[in-house]
DNA sequence: GTCATTCATAACCATTTCGTTCTAGAAGGG
DNA sequence: CCCTTCTAGAACGAAATGGTTATGAATGAC
């Protein structure tokens, strides 16, 4: 896990960590607003946010004694960007593939494929 | 990990894995193909591939005493489906407010400024 | 039936992860 | 300075992860 790519999908692998980040689009929170939705200790939402921030989905800064964390979703633009390779691979496998071999059973003119 | 999202973004989360998809992308292969181009046992990636299936990233066939893998980009649609509702975020971090942060500088400071 | 090929499973080990409780430390308010 | 508030860290344990080697099981060839 030492790339930042594999961090980031690791971090979203947790539904404790996609729920702070979908919390922090509402706005910066401290530990303690984050950690209000869920039956875990303080301790625990403070190790998730270490994790975030690891990956860069967070920042984090202070306002007194708390801490707040700012949501940073540029690593979560590079995570898209690597499934977007994939994107006409289920599509094809849906539409265009189906069809193609669907118009092949039916004749056997090798005239117009589209080879890309 | 109880939830098939989760599932995706954890079995992503790995390197392997995901050269394992890549390879895919180029056509079905066997555990002896997948396993080539990494310095690991064939157990190890036996074990990766069964993630992957858990994930429903790829699903599995017979061919005499093979078993061929097969690249099933579902869930990265899924996942993608669920990185699209923080598109806002990155755009909005990267275009509109740092377009305004540079302009109520430039209001300042005529001069070229470089904060980072 | 016998054998070779291909892969999965078992058993094991080291490391990481995710939770706990308890305690320490940083930042202001009085 | 003292006290409260808020959060991080230490120490611990259970479970998951990712690797190994050794072995077993399915399939097709002879």
């Amino acid at each position: 896990m030492t790339d930042q790519l594999s961090a980031v999908f690791a971090a979203l692998a947790d539904p404790t960590r996609r729920a702070i980040l979908r919390r922090l689009r509402e706005g910066d929170a401290n530990v303690a607003e984050l950690a209000a939705p869920f039956a875990m200790s303080q301790p625990a939402v403070s190790r998730h946010l270490k994790v975030l921030e690891a990956a860069g989905l967070i920042s984090r800064s202070r306002r007194a004694t708390a801490r707040l964390s700012h949501l940073e979703a540029t690593p979560l633009r590079d995570a898209t960007t690597w499934l977007a390779d994939y994107r006409e691979y289920w599509e094809e496998s849906h539409n265009r593939l189906d069809e193609l071999l669907a118009r092949l059973q039916d004749t056997d003119n090798p005239g117009e494929e589209d080879p890309s």
